[in-house]
RNA sequence: GGGCCUGUAGCUCAGGUGGUUAGAGCGCUACACUGAUAAUGUAGAGGUCCGUGGUUCGAGUCCACGCAGGCCCA
């Protein structure tokens, strides 16, 4: 029977599904874990996918990633718990499951229950998990899939309510009002977070104005002010100028109305705005239309001179009039002269910087009155002008025979194009393009043009996003600013510079950490509140809550629990309808926010295990994390709320080491995405190829944290380089070992120390290999382990070991030294399945299996197995550099062969190696015999200074000499070129020389020069790296017979194959020669011929009946050959 | 506009602390091998190291300023 299987074909992909079903079949995984009980633990966090969507490629390369150093540490002896996480809130899901029941954020309520509508969320939420789960385990992503933590789950959830109740205790949770990011089109305000998605920040073409602003008590001077937002303008209130700016009032002419006018701008801006030739013209000629205006620097000045002026408010509307100290000049301290005029236009309804500076400045905003008499900002929230407003813009628009594409009535004016009317009707007019020709036509424009931006945009509705202003509850996060900076110090990033540059200045610059999120499908704020504002509850645990529920309901506030009679669910609307009592009896509601689900992940380390109200110990064990990793995208996402909520209330960091990794890109460079169709889908990739290529093609191409541009010729080639060598490495092993009986024992394996050379040398490379997988697996450095066991599998093994020792496998009986082939090649292959195992999970545990099936003790799988120790002992320096010089003297024969056409076939003389040092020539000696048989010559000869032939040259050790002289370098290295052969020999001699320079006596030592010789006279020579060979081409008549014997070795080998003839089958051959020299060969080399072909005879014949013609370098041979 | 990353052969990538012939794989060309054979091996061609300045005896490597691409943020 085969001890180890052969395969003549092997399908990747098949192996792949084998192994899976093999893990289930024997709970490998569970196993894996189970094994290291009472060992050390090592603590990876799981950042939770969402599943309502289907998982990409990426995903493959970020688990991957995930899964390796997983796979080592275990390997390493740690237990390795992988609990699973769904990320299952947020509005992904809620734009989701509207889009499919056709509503929108006002229907819910009217034309849908928050009730019912969350549950659709909740029934959404999972909907691709299976996908995901098969996506995981087809890659071998080994987690905890059974029992993931779920951030809708009521248990969850209480931990996140404990969480912020602690920072409510701290005093670091407050209400705020600012000036936010808000979506219109979905109705809800967006977390700095969503801003960051990928995509976000587009450029659009905006309508922007330079707007004149008329100084009061002036005639005709105006302050020139920038916005590319029109819209902002009726909300205008104050300008802000950079106190230290200069600025100068030019006369010149209005381009729309032609009026003479002064305006005043940054000095700076000017060539924005004035055409140079106008300088020179004259503005008294001045003709309405003409193409250069002309214009004149009247006056001079800093920013500072004009503080405090005042001017008229640009849209004079009766309603938004406002008092002293509004519209009037002040400064800002972000005020530049990059772009626009140098004068910043601040409206306090729709500018973060503009409300803080307003503020601090106590300049009222533009606003009207709800009837609750609360402030609100003339637009409102679907991104439409209040009808105060348009009411206005209708009047100037019939004022000024202003033609829309439309009739507009004064509900009809939306900012941006939330009007969502078709922008390509030729008669389509925005509002901004509405109020810049009203601006023009009043002589209140200076320029009016499209400017292409930058402008963020809603990352589900594509919409553009409002500066907006909403009430808010923050985390003070800014208080830990320094405890976030100090700790994450502590963390090693990979790479770096994300710790250092992105994440370390985001954290430089940190402001307060936005919560609220006013939605439906999410974790309730557990804030509650009287009407007034004045008395607040924050409740931390469903517990806490329930005895408040019965407190509301003994003062009758409430009539009964809503959890009565089942499991409590903190979502909306349950808790919207609790009603809880205030320590002076007033009645509290619940804050009607949702958190930010950032929250929900960034709190995973605590939640997923219910801390603090189960499972403490659980949750003491592994925290914080050793090891997490995510796309960079997430370093202000998941990272950032992980660590934030760490220092803020554990006062540690939450994971200590941390892979970011970079995008998957197309092959060409470019984002994938679905729309574009570039999209490469991981399902089919792992059918083509199976999970081992693509994880280790994604793994190894580029380090993680470099864009992938991910290319499937590139999963082929892998494939085919270092999978189809090591399969074929295998096989080769498997073939002989079964032929021969061999089963690997290690009771009665040869000592290393008694094995040839060979063995000894690709042994003491496959520990080297050992040491430098290890080191590179513990740096999370994955890519140079991938590449350094792809080195070993093909250059060393492959190319060189097997290729070497092939004959050693074929050749007779079982004996010493073919016993000594088969276990060390055995032991290399299953040294690389364990070495592998990390990143190719499948195929590891494939090769490991089919070469232990025979052994009965050895683990079942090698993902049971321990990481190898390295034997120091094995390691063989100087064998490594005697091999290395075979190799590098072997490709320079190789090359000569080649330059004087003469095959490896043919046999040739001697090679001459110059040896200048004793050492090197034993370290030649010592692989002397292999050189020979590999490049076919009959004997190396060296050559040493006592053969006077040798050409030697000399330079200097620039490394060396370069620190000692410096700036003298160079005339030290004109010095020493010029060395003769007699200094050359005194140096070499004395291993000192003394040297004139600049007048000073300077000695040289040996060490600081190289002495090389790159030339013997009269022979053909080929150097490298230092090391140079000469090849002996004379061909005389005997080597001419051996080249001749072999060739018709190969020829009749290449018959036996033809004929179909087995290994073992023995021949007669027959051969009518043509030409003397040919004759010659075959009788010298008879006995030579009929070993290597197995023939029983080899006969001269004048006359062959019906022979085969073979065709050989320069003759023809006529020969038979039969069965015997 | 700011932060970070990347730029080396046609393609994908290596090139501690600066040191004088810049490497590998794939692809290409040629050859060899034919008992690993739908394999394998060898050799060759192929480079303004993104550009410009600078520091230095010496720069792919260090510095400055640019250019191009990417990510993140304003």
């Amino acid at each position: 029977m085969k001890k180890y299987k052969e395969y003549k074909q092997v399908a990747y992909p098949k192996i792949g599904e084998d192994i899976l079903a093999f893990w289930k079949s024997h709970q490998i995984f569970e196993k894996s874990v189970a094994n290291r009980e009472g060992a050390p633990t090592y603590t990876f966090y799981e950042g939770p996918p969402s599943a309502n969507g289907t998982p990409g490629i990426h995903h493959v390369m970020a688990r991957a990633i995930k899964d390796v150093f997983c796979r080592y540490k275990t390997l390493k002896g740690f237990q390795v718990k992988r609990k699973g996480g769904w990320d299952t809130h947020g509005l992904p899901v809620e734009l989701q499951v509207e889009k499919e029941l056709g509503i929108t954020k006002e229907d819910i309520g009217s034309k849908i229950s928050v009730e019912a509508y969350n549950q659709k969320c909740r029934e959404t939420v999972m909907r691709f998990k299976h996908e995901w789960d098969d996506l995981t385990e087809k890659i071998g992503y080994w987690v905890d899939l059974d029992d993931p933590y779920i951030t809708f789950d009521a248990k969850y959830v209480e931990t996140l309510w404990h969480l912020l109740k602690k920072l409510y205790d701290k005093d670091l949770l407050y209400k705020g009002y600012t000036i936010q990011p808000y979506s219109p089109a979905a109705g809800t305000g967006l977390s700095s977070h969503e801003l960051n998605q990928p995509g976000c920040y587009r450029d659009v073409k905006d309508t922007s104005i330079t707007a004149q602003f008329k100084v009061r008590g002036e005639e005709n001077l105006y302050i020139l002010a920038w916005t590319t937002t029109p819209w902002t303008l009726p909300s205008n209130s104050a300008l802000a100028i950079g106190e230290k700016l200069d600025y100068v009032k030019v006369r010149t002419f209005n381009p729309y109305t032609f009026e003479p006018q002064t305006v005043i701008l940054a000095k700076e801006r000017m060539s924005t705005y004035f055409h140079p030739d106008g300088s020179k013209l004259d503005l008294e000629t001045y003709k309405p239309g003409d193409k250069i205006i002309p214009y004149r620097i009247v006056e001079q000045l800093k920013g500072k001179d004009l503080l405090g002026l005042k001017y008229e408010q640009l849209f004079p509307i009766p309603e938004l009039a406002l008092p002293d100290p509004a519209f009037s000049v002040i400064a800002g301290d972000y005020v530049t002269t990059e772009d626009g005029t140098g004068v910043v236009h601040l409206a306090k309804a729709f500018g973060a910087d503009d409300f803080r500076t307003l503020t601090q400045q106590n300049i009222p905003g533009i606003f009207l009155r709800d009837d609750r008499d609360q402030e609100i900002p003339v637009v409102d929230k679907k991104g439409k002008f209040l009808p105060v407003v348009g009411r206005y813009l209708k009047a100037k628009m019939a004022e000024h025979d202003i033609q829309a594409h439309k009739p507009l009535g004064e509900d009809d004016f939306f900012v941006k194009n939330y009007a969502l009317d078709d922008e390509n009707d030729k008669s389509y007019k925005s509002t901004d393009v509405i109020i810049s020709i009203i601006l023009k036509n009043e002589n209140k424009a200076f320029k009016v043009e499209k400017y292409e931006h930058s402008y963020p945009h809603c990352w589900r509705t594509d919409m553009p996003i409002l500066y907006y202003p909403l009430e808010s509850w923050f985390i003070k996060t800014t208080a830990y600013k320094d405890q976030l900076v100090a700790h994450n110090r502590t963390i090693n990033w990979k790479p770096d510079s994300t710790g250092t540059g992105r994440f370390g200045n985001w954290l430089e610059n940190l402001v307060d950490w936005n919560l609220s999120r006013s939605r439906y499908w999410g974790t309730p704020l557990p804030i509650w509140r009287n009407e007034e504002g004045t008395q607040t509850k924050c409740i931390g645990s469903i517990a806490e809550l329930e005895v408040e529920i019965e407190q509301s309901i003994a003062k009758g506030y409430m009539k009964e629990s809503p959890f009565k009679g089942k499991e409590p669910d903190l979502h909306r609307p349950y808790v919207d309808d609790i009603v809880l009592v205030a320590e002076n009896g007033d009645k509290l509601f619940r804050e009607a926010d949702l958190i930010d689900v950032w929250f929900d992940s960034g709190a995973m380390p605590y939640a997923q295990w219910h801390y603090p109200f189960e499972n403490e110990a659980q949750f003491k064990a592994n925290y914080p994390a050793d090891f997490i990793a995510e796309g960079v995208d997430q370093t202000r996402g998941w990272f950032f709320t992980l660590h934030t909520l760490a220092v803020m209330l554990f006062d540690s960091v939450a994971f200590k080491n941390v892979i970011a990794n970079g995008l998957v890109l197309d092959k060409n460079g470019n984002k994938m995405s679905k729309r574009l169709g570039n999209a490469v889908d991981p399902f089919l990739t792992l059918k083509e190829f199976g999970p081992d290529a693509l994880r280790w093609y994604m793994l190894s191409n580029a380090n993680p944290w470099d864009n992938l541009k991910f290319n499937q010729e590139g999963v082929a080639e892998v494939q085919r380089r270092f999978f189809g060598t090591l399969q074929n490495t295998y096989n080769f092993f498997a073939l002989y070992a079964n032929l021969d009986d061999f089963v690997y024992r290690k009771d009665t394996k040869i000592p290393v120390k008694n094995r040839p050379e060979l063995d000894r040398w690709i042994l003491s490379k496959l520990q080297s290999l050992i040491r430098e997988t290890g080191d590179a697996y513990e740096a999370y450095d994955v890519t140079p382990a991938t590449r350094a066991i792809m080195s070993f599998t093909v250059d060393q093994l492959s190319n060189w070991y097997v290729r070497l020792a092939r004959k050693r496998f074929w050749r007779g009986d079982m004996n010493a030294d073919k016993q000594a082939a088969y276990e060390t090649l055995y032991e290399c292959l299953e040294m690389l399945s364990k070495l592998m195992a990390p990143v190719a999970p499948f195929y590891a545990d494939w090769l490991y299996q089919n070469l232990t099936e025979s052994l009965d003790k050895s683990p079942l799988s090698v993902h049971l197995t321990d990481w190898p120790t390295m034997e120091d002992e094995l390691i063989n320096g100087q064998l490594e550099n005697s091999m290395q010089l075979a190799q590098e003297i072997s490709s320079l024969v190789h090359s000569l062969r080649k330059k004087e056409k003469l095959k490896v076939r043919q046999p040739l003389q001697k090679i001459l190696i110059p040896v200048l040092q004793a050492e090197t020539q034993a370290y030649i000696q010592h692989v002397e015999e292999l050189i020979k048989s590999e490049v076919n010559v009959k004997s190396i000869d060296y050559i040493d200074d006592t053969s006077g032939i040798l050409v030697k040259s000399i330079k200097p050790n620039f490394a060396l000499l370069g620190k000692r002289f410096g700036p003298k370098m160079k005339l030290v290295n004109q010095a020493i070129q010029k060395w003769g052969k007699q200094e050359i020999a005194r140096i070499e001699k004395d291993g000192l020389m003394t040297m004139a320079l600049d007048g000073s006596e300077e000695i040289i030592t040996l060490e600081e020069v190289l002495i090389q010789s790159q030339d013997i006279p009269g022979w053909s020579v080929a150097s490298d790296n230092g090391l140079t060979v000469a090849l002996d081409v004379t061909l005389t008549t005997e080597l001419k017979e051996e080249g001749i014997a072999r060739d018709f070795v190969n020829r009749i080998q290449n018959l036996r194959k033809d004929l179909g003839l087995e290994v073992q089958d023995k021949i007669r051959i027959k051969a009518a020669a043509s030409d003397q020299l040919v004759s010659g060969a075959l009788n010298h080399f008879s006995d030579y011929i009929q070993t290597e072909t197995q023939a029983l005879a080899l006969q001269m014949e004048n006359e062959l009946n019906n022979p085969t013609v073979l065709e050989m370098d320069e003759y023809t041979l006529s020969v038979t050959i039969e069965k015997v």
